[in-house]
DNA sequence: CCTTAATATCACCGTATAGCGATACGGTCA
DNA sequence: TGACCGTATCGCTATACGGTGATATTAAGG
């Protein structure tokens, strides 16, 4: 035996519940605008092509795994990003996709 | 203007892709056991509760994710983890749950 | 109050995919 | 070659969910 453990099915759920989050473009759009700062729905909707509609029920879906914050402010709300793990996550994916992409052309990812 | 560079769609759906590799169970469950080193089809059908067709299927997603090196050995085929990223992103999401659910009750997530 | 603006929710559609049983494919050995 | 084992693929079903337009909700201003 090693040092890990087993982790159960409903561990496993889990986890891919929390990595299916990250696992929508739209979402990860979300997440970078929010990189730079908070932003209100509308500010989010005017940068990106989706409907008003779309946006509000992505970032239901990142407030509810925790990782944005939410702010009311007048008929405005503001999101922005409450969870670090956000940054390191992305710089870890981006970074590996980064030296994949350089071994086949010169894309390059940054983030 | 931070040190970011803004990604395009196309950059985002490669790395939503990426995490979609990471958002199942079953998916998660395999690489919990090629942790432990490289194991055949039969094998981890063995101590995994689903169909043969259905590991067979998970596996060459994540063969084709280029997570797992494939070895035809005879008529078995041993798959083993050949992207150490898998353990970071691995680690990074446990430790973070893990303290997320201690925050809540006493349910220690290890791998 | 009434209007308007900002956000959230609802009902719905279309697509993607996990999972299954059945079957095909490819090695090995008699 | 024929039988058998291990693996991959096929056709299918059921479900999850991203996206949309329409509508509800909530807050400020007149």
């Amino acid at each position: 035996m090693a040092q890990t453990t087993e982790l159960d099915r409903q561990s496993l759920e889990k986890i891919a519940s929390f990595f299916k989050v990250f696992a929508e473009p739209t979402r990860l759009a979300i997440l970078q605008m929010l990189r730079q700062g908070p932003a209100s729905v509308n500010d989010i909707v005017a940068s990106l092509s989706t409907s008003q509609a779309n946006i509000s029920k992505q970032l239901k879906t990142l407030y509810e795994a925790d990782l944005l914050t939410r702010e009311q402010r007048g008929t405005q709300v503001f999101y922005s990003i409450s969870e670090p793990l956000v940054f390191d996550l992305c710089e870890l994916v981006c970074s590996k996709l980064n030296r994949r992409a350089r071994a086949e052309s010169a894309v390059i990812y940054e983030i």
